[in-house]
Parts: structure tokens; sequence; C-alpha cells
DNA sequence: TTGAAAGCGCTAACAC
DNA sequence: GTGTTAGCGCTTTCAA
């Protein structure tokens, strides 16, 4: 690749002002102790300069980098169905903007990228990294704390060592599913279905347990495994009905999916929520709000989680605690600790 | 944030090979001239300690980073909207990948972030960028571009200077259109509508140049603007068809929108294809398989977009023409030039 | 073909 | 308070 042009330096700029080196670099670290004429002095002279410091030569001493990997492991099929990683990415990428750090993205899908990212992450090019990892039997999140990088998982990694603390922050996704079906048990009905994820992720299983809370012996047919895709949650919901034509309600494990249930049961003439109500997850504006009728379904504010990760992985590293690969803590001055932010039932016309 | 844990540098390989530090570097960077055995030595060495090459260091003195901007510019709610970006990522992430570069993802929302982003291009801290800005008046690119940053655009950017080459990589939008249309027509449609996208978005302007170009002279109230969402798409339909009860086919410049159309149809009554025949733009698949009737749609590949802009970025920087800001050849040894990416249609079953 | 040595631009002791 | 200085780990002439 090419050569950037040349920028000036912090000699440059010292010389300008007519003072040290260390000046400068006092004034422009925002160290204090250097007298406020002369840091004015500095300081117009790194205006007219244009100055911006040499991020490399500074990583060299420091050892710090301001940069944290975001590490989305593929398949994730949802990377490209859903806003979900969107919405996690603006959340973190507005708290590291705040920290003035910067985000390097990993996307992986397969083997061979686990290798890479494993190196990459090992080789010390970031402060630390947010990952996200959703199934059961991902290898990457044991590599990834092999490599001793300050981590925080998004979402409750599948995946459990118990030699090593994990970091974490999820949706109650177990407390949140519980309301749903509290909510429709409430409404009176009593065979409620379940459409769950793909029982490889944390997220559909807590779902799903949530729902078992509730449903107590519930009938297992009325449990259909999906994916969270709306095509497939359009299948899952005809062989519910095919399978219990009395179904009363149908909690969706996310809202893709419910939206696909609610083109079958118009589909079958079964009218929402007369019929069968119906309750979603995830409280996904443009799906939630366009569905007929407008769905009723579980909030969780994931661009918060992006947020809240970014927030426990730097203060984690503040705290200084790095190459342990623990960081984060869900208060000042506490342990670190992973964090579960509640859910919300949001009301609609669907249930 | 916290130091790294402290690893083996290039003296400690070289002291353990028993050669100089010279010698690891140009076997560790594929340098030749350096006997097969020595290297042996020294790649066992580095096996051994597990060193990996710190970056600083490195770029420090080479002035390059191998890594690459990648600009997203808020508001560009389709990010969160629909999988366009998350594919671009995809395709951009598996070809900085392939050479060993890194992605650092700035999302931007509003001024602020715009200086930041200007400050941070400038800085200096990447060796290019990838910048997607389809808004008109968007003062980013023109920032970019004084940022001496070399850039490829993703879409062609509605802002031109002229004093400078812009390289951009696009999909032939206006020949898609075009295509879209004439099938149309060749189907006998006649009233053929169009559902235009956001006309402040170069793709936008472009499709409706494109159906313009066939439907010279048509009525004025065939045509409805509308924002590449499902739910205006909606609105937009109900619009054209209270003007227009006359309407025998429509081109809804994207999937979402069509799919927003195809409800509206199927709602007042319409077939589809019929009474009024569809057709869409993109072919994203979750949506235009899914559709009912499966949408005829434009393709674009959108995942190449993001390998192309790469390969565009990269090859530009190899050229060492990089301080200029201009970057990319469409052909090896060519001069730099921006593609057009040819688009398909493809045939299902609503037009 | 290999090694010695000079920095890249910056921070952080330490000295003044 | 401010300046001097010694590196951080690497690449790259230049000599050998």
């Amino acid at each position: 690749m090419s050569e950037a042009v040349s920028r000036p330096t912090l000699e440059a700029v010292a010389a300008r002002a007519g003072v040290s080196r260390a000046t400068v670099s006092r004034v422009v670290n925002g160290a204090d102790g250097v007298r406020e004429a002369l840091a004015e002095r500095v300081r117009r002279a790194v205006e007219e300069l244009g100055y911006v410091p040499n991020q490399a030569a500074r990583s060299l001493v420091t050892k710090r980098h301001d940069a944290v990997a975001v590490v989305i492991a593929e398949p994730e099929t949802r990377v490209f169905a859903d806003p979900f990683f969107a919405l996690q990415l603006r959340g973190i990428s507005k708290e590291l903007t705040a920290h003035d750090a910067q985000l390097v993205l990993l996307l992986t899908e397969g083997r061979d990228d686990h290798a890479r990212v494993g190196r990459y992450l090992a080789g010390g090019h970031v402060d630390g990294a947010l990952v996200f990892s959703l199934h059961l039997d991902d290898p990457l999140p044991g590599l990834i704390q092999r490599a001793g990088v300050p981590t925080v998982f998004g979402g409750r990694p599948g995946w459990s060592d118990g030699s090593r603390r994990v970091v974490y922050v999820d949706s109650d996704n177990r407390g949140g599913a519980r309301e749903a079906v509290r909510h429709l048990a409430g409404l009176g009905r009593r065979r409620i279905g379940h459409i769950t994820g793909p029982l490889d992720q944390t997220s559909a299983v807590d779902r799903l347990d949530g729902y078992r809370d509730v449903m107590v012996d519930a009938d297992p047919r009325l449990l259909v495994e999906s994916d969270f895709t709306p095509a497939d949650g359009e299948r899952a919901m005809r062989e519910l009905l095919d399978r219990c034509p009395d179904l009363d309600a149908v909690f969706a494990a996310n809202d893709l999916t419910a939206s696909g249930a609610l083109r079958v049961l118009r589909e079958r003439g079964l009218r929402v929520p007369e019929d069968v109500a119906v309750v979603g997850f995830d409280d996904m504006l443009p799906v939630a709000e366009q569905t007929d009728p407008p769905l009723t379904t579980v909030r969780q504010d994931i661009e918060e989680m992006g947020r809240l990760m970014t927030r426990l992985l730097l203060r984690g590293l503040d705290r200084g605690d790095g190459g342990t690969g623990q960081s984060g803590e869900a208060a000042v001055g506490g342990a670190p600790r992973s964090v579960v932010l509640p859910t919300t039932l949001i009301r609609r016309a669907s249930a």
C-alpha cells in the first residue's frame, strides 16, 4: 500500500510554539501542570499546523490502541436478515466514539477465520473485544478467551468452561418470555403455542424456558422449533395449526417469526386476536408496527445492549485487569460481572 | 485502558534463532535473499515463541497501516432496515481479509461526526477509505476528499465538484430499471406506474431515469415518490391506485417497496400479475422469494460491489497514487476509474 | 547473504 | 513547571 503524505510531528509543533516536545505532549494529552499561557501557545501551534498525533508512535510506547474489535461470527445469517446486529453496532459505535476509540470489525465465516481472528486478537492489536457468538457449539469464544484479550460477550455464550469468568450482556429472555406467556394466559388463553427460535442459541433456549415456566406440563404438540425467519415462521405456524386446531394463542420467539405466523393465520381465515392471539419478541419497530394487526411483543433495547457491552469493556480496561481476559463490571467499584437487561411487554393489537 | 501482556519481540526471535533482527524481519516479511536453512531456523523460532509482529512499530516505520476505514453515513436508516449494507460489509470484509487488512468501521450521525471522521481520516490512521454516502447534499464526500485519503465510493455520489476525480462502484441502476420497464411493456402493459425511491439518492434518481427512458412522456400521475420501506410502499401503492385505477403494472424502486405494494394490491382484490404486474429491484432473497406471488425483480450483486470497491481501493494503493485521494482502476494497468456493475432481470411470478 | 545501526514519532521518567 | 533523554519494536540503508 502507498505511503501516507507526511504530516507535522510533535517536534514541529514544539518548534513552532517554542517549547519542548514533552510540553506539547502534555498539552495534547490533557495532562495538567502546564502554565495556561504556554498551553495556549501550544494549542495554537497545533491548530495552525493541523497536527494530529501519530497513533502508531503513541501505541508503541503506551501499549494501548484505543481500538476495540467487534467479532461477529457467521453463520449468523441474522446479521443479514434482521437489524439486530446493525443496532448493536450502532450502540457500540456511539459509545466507542464517546471514548475516542475505534471499532475494528471482524466478520468470520468458518474455521479458517477462527484461527485468523484468534491470531489477530492474540496479536495485541486492540485493547479488547466485543464478541457475538450465540451458538452453543461455537469454538470461537474459547479461542478468544485463550487469546487473553479482555472480552465482553453479546448474549449469554452457550458455552461454559467454568474455569474462567465470562462477562456478557444479555436481555432477560426468560423473564420476557414469561411475561409474554402470562399476558396471553391473563387474556384467558389456554392453548398457547410457542414457535421457538433455533435451539442452538441461548436466546431461543431461554425464551423457551420462560414459556415453560408458565406452561408447566404443556402439551408438547404446542411447541415447534423455527429459525427466527418470517418464512420459517410461516411453516412453523402451519405445522402448529395442523397439529392443534384448537390453538388460541401463539408466542413467537421473535417478531420476524411472528410476522410469518400472522400471515398464515390470515390465510387460514383466523382472526387475530379474536381467534388466536399472538405475541412476538424484540419489538423491531419496522416489523412490529407494520404487521396486521400491529404486534404485541416483548421489547429489548438492542442498541442499549451494545452501549452497555462497550461500557463494561472500557471500564474493565480502565481498571487494568486487562490481560486476564476479564473485564467489565455492573456497578462502579464492584467486581466485574455480567448484566442482564430487563425487557418490557409492549401491548399492541395482536394480543 | 490497560496494558497488553508483553509478547515476544523480533529481538527475542532473533536471539532464539541465533541471527540478527534484520534477518528475522526479512523472513517474517517474506523478503528473499535469506538462505533457506536460516529462514527455517527463524520460522521455527517464530513458531515456538508465538511471535506476532507489533503492528504499531511496523506502521511507525513503514507508514502503512494495513487498515481501511469504512464510512457509513447516517441517516442511512437503510443500514438498519434492509440487508444492503450488511451485504456490502461482508464483501468488503472478505476482500480485506484476503489482503490481510483490517476494517475500521466509522458510523456517523450528524455534523459533529463529520468533523470527527474527517479528522480521523486526515490523521493518517488508515491507508484508505470506502465511503457510503448516497445523499445528494451530503457534505461528507467533500470533506473526505479534502482529507486526502484514497477513497472509493459505494454508489455514485450525488455530488460533483468536477475538480477532482471520484472513483465509485455502482450498479447499473438506470439500465436495470430500463430492463424492468421494458419487460412490463413486453408483457403488453401500457399503464405502468413507478414507485420511486427517495429522490435525494442517486440510485433512486437513476432508476427513475431508466423508467423514463422507456416511458417517454409518461402520465405524471403514474409516478409516486416513496422511501424504500415496505410501509411507505403501501402508502405509495394506494396513492397510485387512487389516481390511476386503470393501472396495469408497477415498477417499484426496490423489493421492500414492492412487497408493500403487493400487500395493497391483494387488499384491494387485484390479482398479481393478471390485473397488475409488479417488478422490484435488488433481488433481496429473503424478500423477493417470500412475497406472494414471488417477485420478479432486477438483481444487483451487492456483496460483489463491496468486494470490487475494496479491490479498486487496494489496487490504487499499490499503485502508489495514495496521497492524491485518487485510487482504483477498472482494469489492471488502466487508469483508475469507476465501475458500474450490470444488473440482471430475475423472472418470478409477479410479472 | 547477513549484520550493525539509525531512526520512525511518541511518552514517561527523571532532572533541572 | 518545563526540558532532556531513553527507549517502545520494527524496517531499512549501508557495510561487511
